[in-house]
DNA sequence: TTTTTAATATACCGATTGGTATATTTGTGT
DNA sequence: ACACAAATATACCAATCGGTATATTAAAAA
């Protein structure tokens, strides 16, 4: 009873067209009309390439962090210095790249994290990966910097990975519901401080 | 066509047993038998005492703000310097009280910000007025803490007052979603360094 | 105790929900 | 051009959605 889709090409159109919609409204707050009104296809298409509505937004999300990390991690593997690499989150967040981003629901490991921490556990699971992924390759950077005496031996690493992490997670929170990009600047510029204070 | 609700009594018990509901599965994950069901109230009863949905929703959000901003508050009144008001944040976060209070779906500003922000401007603009005031309160505290000679002069009071709320809101997000307090922990200690930083 | 009023329960509404079985169309190889 | 397969569209399902008009019960006033 293993579900097969039909179309592997209308699937991935139905992703990327549905992935914003997802992020914007949550899972409980997109319906199945949602979802064919944006792609124009019916629901017996959209069923004969999805399971049911849980696994499009599974799909969704997966395509939305994917497409968020891409974006990261292409500009960390151009920076030449490990506080180069730290260096890119306070400024792309701050760029109008990860702003036309913003526009498209935000961070979909924030949204989903939010809305599935006490309601769905397999969507609770996915953004728990994302986030521990997330950190984890920041820790390996500051490693990396420790190692190439760019950092400080006795930083903390887990404390200081998590931290920037929460403020740029804390900081997209706040410009999203107050429209107000100044607050995410704000703590842009302490997630700045943060990596200046651990470099030697 | 103003609406009045029969009885004050039934009203505030009805926010009182669904306000943890819609803080734990949203506004869009919360149906009006969710709420009949948790309390044991029939929906003639609901729709009596509130216009529709929505207007219980947000009597719950802002029952569900004032809590969190009861305990915050008293406890900053309790405390004698500029400097232990704002531990307070930190403190209180990492104690039991508001373990307690995390237990029942986190902070309200972060879970109604989150889906409201492209959802459903009213709640947004709710939210919006929360993080200003907090902001706010923590401005005025920085700046009698400078008065009063307990906080450098040249302190950057809007950057600082932000980036303990960024810390605070994405490290209940990082340790909710995660199941992990120590995330959390981790953020709240970068937020008293934030404090010590500016100490004199 | 009776009358009046306030509040809750019952029963229903049309619309929409997620989902499915089947019919129709589209594309491909012969 | 034809047959076959792959994929989409149509039409329908029961269940639930938010909401309302009315009936019933509980409380307060007389």
């Amino acid at each position: 009873m293993t579900f097969i889709p039909r179309s592997e090409k209308t699937r991935q159109f139905i992703i990327e067209t549905t992935a914003s919609l997802f992020n914007k409204k949550g899972y409980a707050g997109t319906s199945m009309s949602d979802l064919t009104e944006a792609t124009k296809l019916t629901k017996g298409s959209i069923y004969g390439n999805f399971e049911n509505k849980e696994d499009v937004a599974l799909a969704a999300f997966e395509y939305n962090l994917a497409q968020r990390n891409q974006l990261i991690t292409k500009k960390m593997n151009e920076a030449k210095s490990y506080y180069d690499k730290l260096m890119v989150l306070p400024m792309i967040y701050a760029s109008s790249e990860m702003s036309i981003f913003l526009e498209e629901g935000g961070c979909p490991l924030l949204n989903t994290g939010i809305e599935a921490d006490d309601a769905n556990e397999l969507f609770r699971i996915q953004v728990t990966e994302g986030v521990t992924n997330w950190k984890q390759s920041l820790e390996n950077i500051i490693k990396g910097g420790i190692e190439a005496q760019e950092f400080k031996a006795e930083t903390e690493i887990s404390k200081t990975a998590t931290s920037i992490i929460a403020l740029i997670q804390g900081g997209v929170f706040l410009s999203k519901t107050t429209k107000n990009p100044l607050l995410l600047n704000q703590s842009l510029e302490t997630v700045k401080e943060i990596i200046q204070k651990i470099t030697l």
